[in-house]
DNA sequence: TACTTATATGAAAACGTTTCCGAAACTTTG
DNA sequence: CAAAGTTTCGGAAACGTTTTCATATAAGTA
């Protein structure tokens, strides 16, 4: 079952089979054949263990995400996929747990499985330029806005959308339409999330708009989960929250919203309207059709890949890319 | 950055440092501090390579499943991966494209990485027992109907529910409730898919009921698609086909039939009845709410698991369980 | 004290590949 | 026909671990 075992039943040396199974020159049609003939009949497959250890630099990047794989994620994953696979690379997935160290297990991962590369996925990330360069290993960062502030660094990549301005704009799209009193619904304000600097925006365009806030109608779930909102917003409408239009830091929270508002015997958009984020496909499948900012998915992907890959073969320093979002109006949204 | 710098780097040999990164006996107190202080200071991590080929058996089990990564196989998934990982098992999980040869695969993939075993999702299954003997390694297939009808060989495992009863249960529901002009939507009928072993229920249960099958109400998209089948149901209404409830193969596409219905003015469930079968968390969040036949997911992920293990560790022969779904009622199906 | 037993450590083999280097066996050239 | 070049192949080192075996030291026993 190992390469001997085809080197000797076929009455060659290992090097030989080595060399036809990986196509190199140097042997001879008649060999080749032979090897071949072999290596089917032996049901062989060599060993990836001893073909990593061996070729000094591997053929893999890494993709580390953390929380539930939604398909949000899995668009960006399926994206990347697609450019390292045609770039002649291999990718491995690996799904952070929530509480792990999403950093240290993909250090964990590049050093154990020798990755030329590494990007992160995921909402909230709390490292430092410093502590990515320990890493040592090209890195891009999607779907994330830089919380610490420091955009500028050459020693990792971002691809990103501007969160602060996707609060802003989704707050706008509501007040233009006559809406003052616009809930906002997400996990956790708290955690420097993306709902936090969504949440941003939000009071940003009520700012500009002359609307005083009113802190009231922040509704927090405390946890990211449909069943968390259902009830969070069920709640706020049995305690009299007055508002008229209600922003999902999410389209999979604004769906859990349009839920619970139905339960409350409100009507979309009649009684209440409801803007989400991400433009999943089963936002449009919503009755009504859920609005939502969308999120340019396999831009994200596709271009968070070629940016690492820049990175692995021509050593290019790092670049940060911010990508917009684009209003798809549904029939969850009303004027007022 | 090898074994061998730390090593040299705190004065003992690799085969004492080789101790402690694996919690060996046979080492001193001391010695094994300097070894773990040696470990942090040069970020020290093992080769996995290296690892898998030195040790004779790995403790990697395969999850290979085809199509795009729905939430339904996610749950099982994880279901799977918790009850692997309880029992020390890594779990390396492998999306096989459409078009690919699954087995073939899943083979490379035993092969490559040294797995102890292999379990399989998806919704068909075309190879038969002797082609699954000749993998030679513990395999369980989840999810699947076994299409070629030797449901008895123990070279391998199934865990599954019992398609054929579920489009019988899926056409009595809707029959009890006075439905006799019922639709049937899925991708393909004739490619030995799920979608056929349901039409088959579903048409058992007619003639259990006396009432006339009527081939027209068959709606085929073509595709395994959401924007295929609201195509086809908005179209089968533009025809006049004349139904009052629709059963609709999996919750997905039964979402995208009530945008279909409500996009050609058809109120669920006043006008038309529409049943799934999944048991997605996304159906309880539609509005009205999906009925649905919840398929066990947890248990089937964790039997599966379980069932592989045992081959695993004690050689048990393979064994087949079929799993019951369970009715979920909602919102969306009404007496006639 | 002298002998056995436990404990801690190192040297070296092994895992299955790839690849470098050199040696045949041919082929071309002058 | 000899020298030089080509092609085809085998030997052996190397990759970074784990593990077996032997050995040196420490501890226990009579």
């Amino acid at each position: 079952m190992t390469i001997k075992d085809v080197a000797r039943h076929c009455g060659v040396s290992v090097s030989t089979v080595s060399r036809v199974l990986n196509n190199k020159p140097d042997v001879s049609g008649a060999v080749r054949e032979k090897v071949l003939k072999a290596v089917k009949e032996l049901n062989f497959v060599p060993n990836g263990s001893a073909r990593d250890l061996v070729s000094p630099i591997s053929d893999a990047v890494g993709i580390v995400f953390r929380g539930d794989s939604s398909p949000f994620y899995m668009g960006i994953i399926g994206a990347m996929e697609k450019v390292f696979s045609e770039a002649g690379f291999t990718t491995v997935v690996e799904n952070v747990r929530h509480g792990q160290d999403e950093l240290w297990a993909g250090a964990g991962l590049a050093r154990s499985k020798r990755l030329r590369g590494l990007a992160f996925l995921g909402g909230r990330f709390d490292y430092t330029p410093e502590d990515i360069e320990k890493l040592d290993v090209p890195f891009v960062c999607c779907t994330y806005t830089n919380s610490f502030g420091r955009l500028s660094a050459d020693s990792y990549s971002s691809v990103t959308i501007d969160d602060i301005k996707t609060g802003y704009e989704a707050a706008m799209k509501l007040i233009e339409r006559g809406h003052k009193r616009i809930a906002v619904v997400m996990s956790n304000v708290d955690d420097r999330s993306i709902g936090e600097l969504r949440y941003m925006g939000y009071r940003k365009a009520l700012e500009d708009s002359g609307i005083a806030l009113d802190p009231a109608l922040l509704i927090e779930a405390g946890e990211y989960s449909m069943a968390a909102v259902k009830v969070a917003v069920e709640k706020a409408v049995d305690d009299g929250l007055d508002f008229t239009a209600v922003f999902a830091v999410s389209d999979i929270l604004a769906i859990a919203v349009m839920k619970a508002l139905s339960n409350k015997d409100l009507r979309v958009p009649e009684d209440c309207s409801v803007l989400g984020v991400d433009g999943l496909e089963m936002a449009s499948y919503m009755v009504p059709s859920l609005s939502t900012l969308a999120q340019p998915t396999e831009e994200l992907g596709e271009k968070g890949a070629r940016v690492l890959l820049d990175m692995i073969k021509n050593g290019s320093p790092g670049s940060h890319t911010v990508l917009s979002t684009s209003f798809v109006p549904g029939g969850s949204i009303a004027e007022i």
